[in-house]
RNA sequence: GGCUCGAUAGCUCAGUUGGUAGAGCAGCGGAUUGAAAAUCCGCGUGUCGCUGGUUCGAUCCCGGCUCGAGCCA
């Protein structure tokens, strides 16, 4: 693997212009495009998920997008799975990799390569669901009292999580984790991206503007044309509100407002990751 | 024209028997290696409409004015 192909990564706030910037990054360096958003791995919401158009395919491969049936089960270990074979495969023509996208946890499994740690078990998770906080923190407490005394106890889902890893694994979370992060600190001199990094009232401006464009532009037929359909999918910012304008709880206007808002704190959340990945070069728009 | 009610944070409103005020939402900040566009945590940002009066002290009480809603003419 040549240094020089060595994957370049595209991060970013959601409506910042990624795939744009994405896409001269490609001519200038002859890359390839490979996907590093959880939701535009799914086929059907193109529109919803802001993917790139067909237009916009045509002028590079692009890799990962809209390859999940949207009633698929994904997750960052899958994507990472996924994604490897791809980002070889292109290095392998001469070509170089760029990596877009805006789901930080999704890109940090490729950046910093997957823990040892088991995947999710959702029959497991289903039983800790039913069960109280206090109950999970309780048993926490007994096989991992570090893990018990470090986890965010409010985030019940943070929670599950490392009991989980308790139980499936018959080891404390804790110390798996530790020598994890430990190995993967020197890595991040070698890694290569940029951070697009926008004005954040222009941020606003464009999301309001790409939310019409987005609800006027086919996503609520989109998210009509797969009820019934269960998945990650539903989890996209739009479903619910989406959901709510078609069964006439909400107004189309109230909609958009809500998908705003919504894109608006998803797009802090956002920045708040990238902010952390201090190997990220960042480029003010 | 008369009467009544309202005017407090970006928005919707609560409150102060007179000692310069607080909720929700928005906003801002943070956490986050296997659900992540998810999930969770922290932070009040204010000429209390304007103007006189009473008072040691007024956002609160009294008068006037402005704006808004309603009722009566």
């Amino acid at each position: 693997m040549s240094e020089t192909r060595a994957p370049l990564f595209v991060c970013g706030a959601t409506a910042s212009g990624k795939t744009a910037y994405a896409l001269r990054l490609a001519k200038e360096l002859d890359g390839e495009i490979v996907n590093g958003d959880a939701f535009q791995l799914f086929r059907g919401i193109e529109v919803l998920s802001a993917a790139p158009d067909d237009h916009e395919k045509s002028t590079f491969p692009h890799h990962l997008f809209g390859l999940l049936e949207p009633g698929e089960k994904c997750d960052a270990g899958r994507y990472h799975e996924m994604a490897i074979p791809v980002i070889s495969e292109i290095q392998s023509r001469g070509k170089i990799p760029i990596v877009v996208g805006g789901s930080g946890l999704y890109l940090k499994f490729l950046t910093h390569g997957p823990s040892p740690l088991p995947k999710g078990d959702a029959k497991l998770r289903e039983q800790m669901e039913a069960r109280a906080l206090g109950d999970l923190i309780a048993e926490l407490e007994k096989i991992d009292p570090v893990e018990a005394r470090r986890v965010n106890r409010a985030n019940k889902r943070y929670v599950t999580r490392s009991l989980e890893i308790c139980l499936l694994t018959g080891q404390k979370v804790s110390e798996l984790r530790d020598g994890w992060h430990s190995k993967t600190k020197e890595l991040e001199s070698s890694l290569r991206g940029v951070w697009l990094i926008r004005d954040r009232g222009d941020l606003h401006e464009r999301i309001a503007v790409r939310t019409r464009q987005m609800l006027q532009g086919g996503a609520v037929e989109e998210v009509a044309g797969l009820a019934g359909i269960h998945g990650n999918w539903e989890k996209a910012i739009g479903v619910k509100e989406i959901r709510q304008y078609v069964s006439g709880e909400i107004s189309l206007q109230q909609c958009e407002e809500l998908v705003v808002v919504a894109t608006r704190q998803y797009a802090k959340r956002q920045e708040t990751w990238f902010r952390r990945e201090k190997w990220l070069k960042q480029v003010v728009i």
